[in-house]
DNA sequence: ATTAAAACATGACAAATATCATATTTAAAA
DNA sequence: TTTTAAATATGATATTTGTCATGTTTTAAT
């Protein structure tokens, strides 16, 4: 099994402010796993114990709304953290991890985390501007929730997953998500993020290669907003 | 001036795990400002040199979206420190404060709060802690946006200020925000929050004494969730 | 007290979005 | 392959919400 210590997926999350000891001690416990496409890491309301380090992948969080239908909070990818807000609030998990496609992880058990969090004020101070930054960015989503169209939303997602997790070589969305994620991010029905998708293709906003989708004008989408 | 070794409200926010000694520091460097309702107590874009600890009042933090409507994000209160994100995250601060009503507080300088950031982890898992909280009702708050009605949200609105901030002693809410304000909270026009909040009226599940309002029928507000 | 300006209220209508029905296409399973 | 199920697509219609207009009440200013 791989070691931490050596491990270059964490140059991109807090894990870099641990000391060499403090990895080597994490590498001996830790535990890797391989996840399926749609599989379910954690569910909402189960109990972690323990942070998943990503090494390869993309996940869904979502929550379940009242009147039944899934809302994706957050989209977690290679080389960030999961699961560490619900162990430092110590409270059961508040949103349901899912993968998006096949994924690679490593799981830390929550005592190893909490120690080097109240040891280790470089590694807590990086964990905090990390979640300073979730919670910037949480902003922004509301307000968009609240004050934009459904187009402009779906626009818009379609603009941070192109900037955020990047294309394939032939130019389409590396992530490749069902209209029903679509609406889920977005937060409409289906149908309309269906219909709102097929506008976008005639008006030659996007295209579609298979089941992929590519930006073919990214301005168009943007002025949008 | 007060000094913060003997502050109690300390007690409702980050600030009480730290030891005496940093405390006197800070105390020897706060400054205490009241503010009037209305006022603004930073701007979005503005860079922040310290955080503010609420000693009494209350303010919202809003952002200005691109169509040129405000929304309220967050309301803070009495207890609470207010700042902090943007000093962790080292960036100005994407959001507006302004004063609901006249306010008491104490400027904390970002050198003193950031030092013992960074030295104190058990002040800084505690400030960890809070803001993992801040996630998971901002969690909440996106998934209402996206799959409720301007009812239901309002009625959630007014549950949420009646369980957070309290009532005065006739029962009203204690904090009072204008139509408009219930609006931007909300993410709607501010006559359809005028209209949601007229029908809850002649519903019996509010009534008005002057511009406060009360929860007559908590459960029927309820059940509209 | 009078005037001006906000805040609140309500009607009429338009626009956005949800829902239901029903095809069609695509993927999965037998 | 054939069958079945799931995902995508689109029309028709109902509901929700926004916008504009206008009036009333409340608050602030002169």
């Amino acid at each position: 099994m791989g070691k931490c210590e050596q491990c270059i997926i964490k140059q991109f999350n807090s894990l870099k402010s641990l000391t060499k000891d403090e990895l080597v001690r994490i590498s001996s416990c830790k535990t890797s796993k391989t996840i399926k496409k749609g599989e379910v890491i954690f569910e909402e309301g189960e109990t972690l114990n323990g942070v998943y380090c990503i090494k390869d992948g993309i996940c869904k969080l979502s929550k379940l709304s009242e009147n039944g239908k899934d809302q994706i909070v957050k989209m977690v990818v290679k080389g960030q953290l999961l699961g560490h807000r619900s162990l430092i609030s110590d409270e059961s998990s508040n949103l349901q991890a899912s993968a998006l496609n096949d994924m690679e992880v490593c799981f830390i058990p929550k005592s190893e985390i909490i120690a080097d969090l109240q040891k280790n004020p470089k590694f807590s101070f990086d964990v905090l501007k990390d979640m300073a930054h979730d919670l910037r960015e949480s902003d922004d989503i509301i307000v968009n929730m609240a004050q934009k169209s459904v187009k402009q939303r779906l626009a818009e997602t379609l603009i941070y997953i192109h900037d955020s997790f990047g294309v394939n070589s032939d130019g389409t969305l590396s992530v490749l998500l069902s209209r029903e994620d679509y609406a889920s991010i977005v937060g409409t029905a289906t149908e309309s993020a269906i219909r709102v998708l097929s506008q976008f293709k005639k008006e030659g906003l996007i295209s579609t290669v298979g089941k992929f989708v590519k930006i073919e004008n990214l301005n168009g989408l943007k002025r949008m907003e």
